[in-house]
DNA sequence: CAGTGGTCTAGACCACAGC
DNA sequence: CTGTGGTCTAGACCACTGC
């Protein structure tokens, strides 16, 4: 039993599928014809399909059949994290400001709180090899029991920062990546001196009722970051 | 049976798990003990499982038993077609030019190609409400059955231009986001008189031996694009 | 109506953890 | 050794589809 019957199924169809022999919307047999096929029960016949369809290359219609599914061709799967990139690591952070703030207009309408609600703000610089790559500000929604130490807020991601009060599992992100001229502020902190580029992250982390918990942006110099996706999982 | 014994079970663990009860690497209840609470036979505790541990909620041990999972907080998930973004879509395109060329030692070393192999450039230049928004390269290894024809090219997304002889579902993608500033070619093409940076999105494409079919460059102006992403699926 | 997928059961044997 | 998860069976009833 070294390989189960439902990986000879499931291996029988992606290869049918990926040779070109079965098109999207194209109908597999029947569970009970594959029954047959295999001298498996229908248990093991729908376990295999079950992980063609969570691999995405087959759906159901109950009452006429399974058939197969018209890839995504767009999705692409990106690990990000502030300190960590492609061909950068962050490896030393310095807290340039924490203090308590009011929100802007802009704020208000992006963490949707009222203007009377107070936020953290968190500042700071991120160094490689001693070279500045990187200016990031956090707005926090205070909740009791949120890290305001500044050990704990210096080398903390913004998951980490509020992972900490709140059940990591409820939380549902956005990332939004664009490319931006730097200001003058952003050129001094980044030692920028001729023309260059910044790629800005936001990152937007939502409660279970989503709600807005947090907003986080960083702003990296344009020749110190690249962020990578594929279409597949890792590992 | 509106719904469904594994749901149940699905949703009770959920919960467990979002409201902090059960923390990462606690062991969840047994299956045999599962089959008790919930009176189920063991095939829809572990249809039940089997979906929390699709979801990334839980791993199991042989042997040993289910436990909570860490999610991963530095996964996202993005919808990318070169034609549509969050804050744009490209309702024009232009053929710059078709052509058949040697690789430099850039493409040599990107796409695995000896200097000799043939590959189709393609350029182009995208509009939106009349306004060029970027620039698009396209490098194909050519292959039989290749569209080589302009009609077919100029409103083609890189993953349709490949599918037209690939199976998609052998295909293995690859994006790599940057940003750059433009060289006088993009300024004119562009029309940028003044300080504005390209968000640069490269798309690699794989064929079902993992070798590269296909690159892809698209220089972005920076007021036209922003990419988003989640750490949700869509739909 | 017959055929399809969706849910569910009550068993079974196996390999592996840990005592 | 007992308990765990992993695989598998041979039935069952249901709701839905299409003729």
């Amino acid at each position: 039993m070294a390989i189960p019957v439902y990986t000879r199924i499931v291996e029988s169809i992606k290869e049918k599928i990926n040779s070109g022999v079965l098109k999207p919307g194209d109908a597999i047999d029947s569970e009970n014809t594959l029954c047959k096929e295999f001298g498996a029960s229908r248990m093991t016949v729908r376990k295999g399909l079950a992980i063609l369809a969570r691999d995405g290359y087959i759906y159901s219609i109950p009452g006429k059949g399974n058939f197969v599914k018209a890839p995504d061709l767009t999705k692409y799967i990106i690990y990000y994290d502030e300190m960590r990139n492609s061909i950068n690591i962050v490896d030393k952070s310095q807290l340039l400001e924490v203090n308590i703030i009011m929100p802007d207009d802009k704020l208000v309408d992006k963490l949707q709180v009222t203007k009377r609600k107070n936020l953290i703000l968190i500042k700071r610089l991120f160094f490689t090899e001693g070279n500045p790559v990187a200016y990031d500000i956090k707005y926090l929604i205070y909740q009791r029991g949120m890290p305001i130490l500044e050990e704990e807020l210096q080398d903390a991601t913004f998951s980490e920062m509020l992972s900490k009060t709140t059940p990591v599992f409820a939380l549902k992100k956005e990332i939004t990546i664009y490319a931006q001229m730097p200001d003058e502020e952003m050129k001094y902190y980044l030692n920028i001196y001729d023309e260059l580029p910044l790629l800005v992250v936001e990152q937007k982390l939502f409660d279970r009722e989503n709600k807005p918990m947090g907003l986080g942006i960083t702003y990296y110099r344009g020749d110190s970051i690249k962020l990578q996706g594929t279409n597949q999982e890792r590992e």
